[in-house]
Order: structure tokens, then C-alpha cells, then sequence
DNA sequence: GGTATTTGACCTCA
DNA sequence: TGAGGTCAAATACC
């Protein structure tokens, strides 16, 4: 129990943290300088974008996890289930057996492990829709790999894809690696789209957009302390969040902050706070953290330069092309 | 008929 | 060279 969370993964947090409450800082300066100075904002932007890529690059490193096992084996030797059951979190977010073959932690890349009570992989529901091409026997591995890539692949161009592979000493854990992003739709996202549809507002105020980034990044530290005590997991206090509704798209356009706000506290008993496993908190992190270098590009790009956004819509949802490269 | 899954073949890389 | 990853035709399902 007390082996299964190491010091690193508090401190770990509390930096993330702290970058989270910086980005904050700096969004405040850049919506103050927004006007008057566009040098300064450029600046700022970058350090902004420089932060947040730090940030979602320490989530998806999995030192974001306090859970993390302890470094006394390399790989599977002990069942992470056997010694930190969880009854409300179905994924542990424990590192699993690399491939020695392929460089499978390449950047962009993550790796959670699920389990599934009483279902197989299909009742895997991350949210979006995957579409399995290919199952592959694996070397030394009781079960085959399952290669699943996005539905929307073909149609809305997106790229992402997952390889589950059944533990070996457990049929109801899975293996699940994550490689690449999306760049379609969330699912519920979707449905909270249709039901929800806002016009877009393509030249929207930076000013006001910024205002808005600014007062809905609430970085909550209440109650958190450093130390390896910090096992519990994280949770939004949002609706939106806490109910994996990240915004209709990471995009840029149509997106609307004032719904929701990011709020990282510890799970407590208070029933206002929704907890979430440790794969949705850094999932929903770094859908946070993405959309928020995105608002930022399309804030920047709107009050510095003026250029005119080339938006293009598939299935009646705008999209803007946004050079950003992010590689989570 | 359209879409998803299966599976053998082929490709890539260590 | 062999294992992992992907492709694409065949098949199943709705």
C-alpha cells in the first residue's frame, strides 16, 4: 500500500502545480498588456506556451502520478491490483512492460492500465471512438494485442491510436497504449455540443477571451501538502470536467471557458468534488492544458497580428487550423 | 448496403 | 532475421 506512492509523485505534483498557477500569472499579465504593448504579449505568450508544454509534458511522462509504483522491479512482477485495490477507479495508471522491439514510449505516447470488472476490452469506454484494425499474437504474452485506431481516422483525419493488451496475470486488466492525439471530437463532447450548439464566434475579443481563460484556470492547492501522504486522487469540482465533458473541440473556435473551471484538489469526502481516477484526471489535465495553449495561440494571433482565420467545418463543426504541434 | 471485425500477408525496425 | 505494427480482403453484423 504505502510502497505503491513514492515521495517523487507528490513533488511531482505540487510543480505541476505550481506551473499551472504561473500560467495563470502570466495569462493575467498578457490580458493587462494585451492593448498596449503586443511585443511584451508575444512574450509572454511564448512563456505561457512554454510552461504548458512543460506541464502537459510531466502529465503525460507519468511522473504526474503519486501512485506510481516504486522502482523495484522493471516491468509486471508484481500485480499492481493485488496491492492497491481501488474500488472507484477501474485504471492505475501503472507503467506497464515495454516493448523491447519498438521505442513504445516514443513522445506522444502513454500508457495506463484499465481494468475492466466483468466486461473485455470493448467496454473499455475512454470516450472516443475506436475502430480495431489489427490483433497481433505478442512474444512471451498469454493474450494477443489488440491495434485500435480512431473511428474518425478516414473522415476527420485524426491520427490517434491504442494497442490493448490483456494483462497476463489478470484477464480483467488491460494494457492500454495511447499513441497520439486527437484531433476529432470527444464523445461526450460531442453530445454536449449537439445538445448545447453555440454559434461560432470566429474573430472573437482577445481581451475578453483571455478575461475569460483567466478567471476560469482556478488552480485549487487547498489541501494539498507535500509528501508521500498525497495518495488520493485528484478531482474537478466542475460539472463539465467531472463529468469528462471537456469543450465542444480543442480548436479554438466556438469554445466557451465560462462553464467550467480547472480545479485541482485532492478527492476528499465532500460531495461537491467528483473523483476521478487517475487516468481521467491526467486525461482531462491535458485536454485542459491543450485547449488553453490553443486559446492562447487564437487570443495571440487575433489581438497581435489580425490575421484572418481559415476555418474549415466537417459535420458542422468549425475547426481552425492551428500550427500548433502539440505532442502529448 | 454500410459499417465493423477478423485475419493472413506484408512492411518496418531493432 | 524475427517480432511488432499495419494493410486490406473476406466476413459478419445491423
Amino acid at each position: 500500500m504505502e510502497s505503491a506512492v513514492d515521495g517523487n509523485g507528490g513533488g511531482s505534483r505540487l510543480v505541476v502545480m505550481a506551473e499551472l498557477s504561473r500560467i495563470k500569472e502570466l495569462v493575467k499579465q498578457l490580458d493587462a498588456h494585451l492593448r498596449d504593448c503586443p511585443d511584451l504579449c508575444k512574450h509572454l505568450a511564448e512563456q505561457i506556451f512554454t510552461v504548458t508544454e512543460r506541464s502537459i509534458g510531466m502529465i503525460s511522462s507519468g511522473s504526474f502520478d503519486g501512485r506510481k509504483r516504486s522502482a523495484t522491479g522493471s516491468g509486471l512482477d508484481s500485480p499492481p491490483h493485488s496491492t492497491t485495490p481501488s474500488p472507484l477507479s477501474g485504471v492505475s495508471g501503472i507503467p506497464f512492460k515495454k516493448n523491447k522491439k519498438r521505442k513504445m514510449m516514443a513522445k506522444g505516447n502513454h500508457q495506463v492500465r484499465v481494468s475492466s470488472a466483468g466486461g473485455g476490452a470493448e467496454t473499455l469506454d475512454d470516450g472516443f471512438s475506436w475502430r480495431k484494425y489489427g490483433q497481433k499474437e505478442i512474444l512471451g504474452a498469454q493474450h494477443p494485442r489488440g491495434y485500435y485506431r480512431c473511428t474518425y481516422r478516414k473522415t476527420r483525419g485524426c491520427a490517434a491510436t491504442k494497442q490493448v493488451q490483456r494483462a497476463d496475470e489478470d484477464p480483467k486488466l488491460f494494457d492500454v497504449t495511447y499513441h497520439g492525439t486527437h484531433t476529432c471530437v470527444h464523445k461526450t463532447a460531442a453530445a454536449a455540443a449537439a445538445a448545447n450548439v453555440q454559434p461560432a464566434t470566429p474573430n472573437r475579443d482577445a481581451g475578453s477571451l483571455l478575461q475569460s481563460l483567466s478567471s476560469s484556470l482556478t488552480v485549487n492547492t487547498e489541501g494539498l501538502t507535500s509528501g508521500p501522504q498525497q495518495s488520493t486522487p485528484f478531482s474537478f469540482s466542475s460539472p463539465a470536467v467531472s463529468s469528462l465533458t471537456p469543450p465542444e473541440n480543442c480548436f479554438g473556435q466556438g469554445v466557451s471557458f465560462s462553464p467550467y473551471r480547472l480545479e485541482l484538489s485532492p478527492a476528499t469526502s465532500d460531495s461537491s468534488y467528483y473523483p476521478m481516477n487517475p487516468f481521467e484526471a491526467e486525461w482531462s489535465v491535458q485536454s485542459e492544458l491543450q485547449k488553453l495553449a490553443s486559446l492562447l495561440v487564437d487570443a495571440t494571433t487575433t489581438s497581435t497580428t489580425a490575421v484572418e482565420e481559415t476555418p474549415f467545418s466537417l459535420d458542422g463543426i468549425e475547426f481552425f487550423d492551428f500550427d500548433t504541434n502539440f505532442d502529448v
